[in-house]
DNA sequence: GTCTATATCCAGATAGAC
DNA sequence: GTCTATCTGGATATAGAC
């Protein structure tokens, strides 16, 4: 574990200040001055503003690389989450997603660069796509193959899966992205998804004394 | 009905170009380009960049309430909705809410307002909470008083209104949000709506012949 | 109300000393 | 690897002719 180097200092920064004010409003001495240095040598790490720009994007993407083997480890036999699942705890289930929820909202690496993500979102075409990809449909097909495996189990009623997935997922997402916006109001936000998921599960779960 | 001055011209370009590459990345000069006259003559209509893009809210906010006023003619006694919610006749309502959510994607003020207000949410707590308010609460708010009568009148399953709310406008405002970014999967998003509506309809319609 | 010319300013980036 | 000094371009905005 190394200590952070002025090029890594750098990077968050402007990451931070790029996640408020958008690319253009920042400028290259805000970003030294926020770092401890004067805007010339910056340019020691980075060749160009947009040279840091980019090494944000190189350096998410290597840390949502990384992160995503974590979960193919954990999840390459899905059958393993639909275990978890199949009992549905619904404290449990809570409590899981509100977890995952409060790491991406307080990782200072993650929720900035959800936040520049969605401020850049409409600048190009690939950007657009991997915003949709990362915040949005990666939630969706997730959720989509594990209900499809609880309603063969017959744990869950059945229907369109992927109707249910959405009406799942999106309300978090929703919330989410008011946690972003206004954190003052992260704590009734997380109440809310603590409803949304238990009254899913009264709508959703398979009342087996009724079979 | 007046034919559009150069005044609203300039406000109608400048909002296409923010909302696209947001305030601070669109030159004078371009957006006088858009309207076809050079940058200087500009400041015979708007005093700054900046009175612009403050003219712009003044005007949407001016629009939004023009609107809301028609609908609250149209909801006053808010039972006039739920009564034609009551019948639920799936293939209507699904044409209703895709009716509302092709005026929202192609109206050309409304629609770029809510880019640019996606893209400049993060810059002051004034349009964070007007966007929270705007585009989430307002919907979710109207539904809840929906769900609410009709449960009431036996319509619909009882249940947490709030999250029954959630889970039905949701998923409409991220299909919104993917059509903003991604015009090309319009079709595929509306069909999205399409089942999305009537597995809730599935999961939430009181069926009165088990009653 | 539009233009050309111009003032002013500031940002990104480089040169070169230490 | 950091600094000061400086170059350069481009942006906002104004002045004043037509």
């Amino acid at each position: 574990m190394k200590q952070a180097t002025t090029k890594d200092r750098i990077l968050l920064s402007a990451l931070d200040l790029f996640s408020q004010y958008g690319y253009e409003a920042v400028s290259v001495e805000q970003i030294a001055q926020a770092v401890g240095i004067k805007a010339p040598s910056l340019y020691k790490h980075y060749k160009s503003k947009q040279d840091i720009f980019d090494a944000i994007f190189v350096e998410m993407q290597r840390r949502y690389d990384e992160q995503t083997e974590k979960m193919n480890l954990h999840m390459t036999n899905a059958s393993a989450d639909q275990n978890r699942f199949s009992e549905i705890k619904a404290d449990a289930l809570v409590q899981e997603v509100q977890k995952l929820i409060g790491y991406s909202l307080h990782d200072e690496y993650i929720s900035r660069f959800r936040r520049l993500m969605t401020i850049e979102q409409f600048r190009s075409r690939s950007i657009s796509a991997l915003y949709t990809h990362r915040y949005v449909n990666r939630f969706v097909l997730y959720h989509e193959k594990l209900f499809e495996g609880l309603i063969h189990a017959g744990v869950m009623k059945d229907g369109d899966i992927h109707s249910m997935a959405l009406q799942y997922v999106c309300p978090v997402l929703i919330c989410l992205s008011i946690c972003d916006r206004q954190p003052e109001l992260e704590m009734q936000t997380m109440a809310q998804i603590d409803a949304h998921i238990r009254q899913f599960l009264v709508a959703y779960q398979l009342n087996k004394e009724k079979m």
